[in-house]
DNA sequence: CTTTGGCATTTTGTATGCAATAAATATTGC
DNA sequence: GCAATATTTATTGCATACAAAATGCCAAAG
């Protein structure tokens, strides 16, 4: 009754499971904040706004709790996670250790049209960071540690990266980013590149490290800033 | 940090959901092997031994392939995870570097009971090796890194570590271990004592990496023999 | 006024039924 | 006899019904 055939204009081949499309679905909604951090999650309620049935839901929710996007309590539903500040530090350290290998590892491996390519990326980062562009050298920043995820080649590690990356995505979205910062940012992403370039694994793993600590550190100011907010409401002028 | 495990026997009346203990149980079944790589899972016969309907057991099936421990094809059901070559490999790549983490840290961070308790638990691994009982050195050989893991208080890095041991375990337990290999082995764990009584954290590092990298040419050893065997049983006697 | 016990409602957990897809088998044409 | 196709069978995917647990409400006792 519910299946909708008007989604199924592809080809009739390759149709994704249902709970595959509901779980990424809802990843978008948590990553892009439009299900903010704590906030319950009622499966009818759901399942009305996906026109989904219970169950593939519930296998969504199942495959978004082992992520550690959600937390199950026991006949208590579900809920989107929420980040202590030990969570964040905790993840940003593990964060640095994947990041820093999968550089060292780029390192060593990443082919001559990789690496052309990435410079190509290099320079389009640093036009969007000269227009201020935030957006763009967003995206083209993502592009850019997705290549040198590639170009590892370390399948487990890349999947792992991702699924640490899900988790605090939100968070450096909105983290503080003053000009210095970003300055800054943009000329590590220099360090990286001579790296990569002169295949010094040991100088990328450095740079790469560094690179995930002062975004941790933006990313926790931010953290603390929120906290003064919102400890600060009742006594705030609003 | 009391977790949902620990936790159990507050109260006496905390029953876990039903799909955990399938997963639990499945999980089982895989590591020891009674479900060997490759084999298919059918739905309604796993229902009949473990004695449940198909909604718990499907969830079940959807966090353990979140996990990588089983694989699901479209309307073609669940198999166990094979690894090739290339695999595990990555894997054990991915594994020194967690490791390696995680000695760093616990070699910052470990308390003074904790640090005593693992020279306990380092005399008894010496016990069981000196009588050559393989068993107990696996079990307390597991102990010693559960500790050092809990000692860098990161639960990020224990997921993840402990997820990524998962997909590796059955291979390690069926791994060559001659005398050599073992011997090393000890000698290497004397090493990772002394680096974190001496706060040492680099040398930590490079002593669990090291250790890493001989477990996996023991395991690749292993695969290798396999692989031979399995390609030579057409012209073996039978 | 607070607390406690029980009822009603809501929400989650599990089982089952039906439909859709894929595999296996039988059948027909050549 | 073989290949291509129709038909049967088995298995997964999804929806829903029912059961169990939790939450909220309200009244009654202290």
């Amino acid at each position: 009754m519910l299946n909708d055939e008007s989604s199924a204009l592809a080809l009739g081949i390759a149709r994704k499971p249902l709970h595959e499309e509901v779980a990424q679905r809802l990843r978008e909604l948590i990553t892009e904040g439009l299900l903010p951090a704590g906030s319950k999650l009622n499966e009818r309620v759901l399942c009305g706004q996906l026109m989904v049935s219970r169950t593939p839901l519930r296998e969504a929710l199942k495959l978004l709790a082992a992520q550690k996007l959600i937390e199950l309590s026991p006949n208590r539903g579900a809920s989107v996670a929420v980040l202590t500040r030990a969570d964040v530090e905790q993840l940003f350290e593990l964060m640095a250790s994947l990041e820093g290998l999968s550089g060292e590892l780029a390192a060593q491996r990443m082919s001559a049209s990789e690496l052309t390519e990435l410079y190509a990326l290099h320079f389009e980062m640093l036009a969007a960071h000269a227009r201020r562009d935030l957006p763009n050298y967003y995206r083209i920043n993502r592009q850019i540690h997705e290549l040198i995820n590639r170009s590892a080649r370390n399948q487990a590690l890349s999947d792992t990266y991702n699924s640490v990356n899900l988790r605090i995505q939100n968070l450096r979205f909105r983290s503080n980013f003053n000009t210095a910062k970003w300055d800054a940012a943009v000329q590590e992403h220099g360090l990286m590149l001579a790296a990569l370039a002169g295949r010094d694994a040991s100088a990328m793993r450095a740079v790469l490290e560094q690179h995930l600590r002062h975004k941790l550190q933006a990313v926790l100011d931010h953290f603390d800033a929120q906290a003064q907010v919102i400890s600060g409401t009742l006594g705030g002028s609003e």
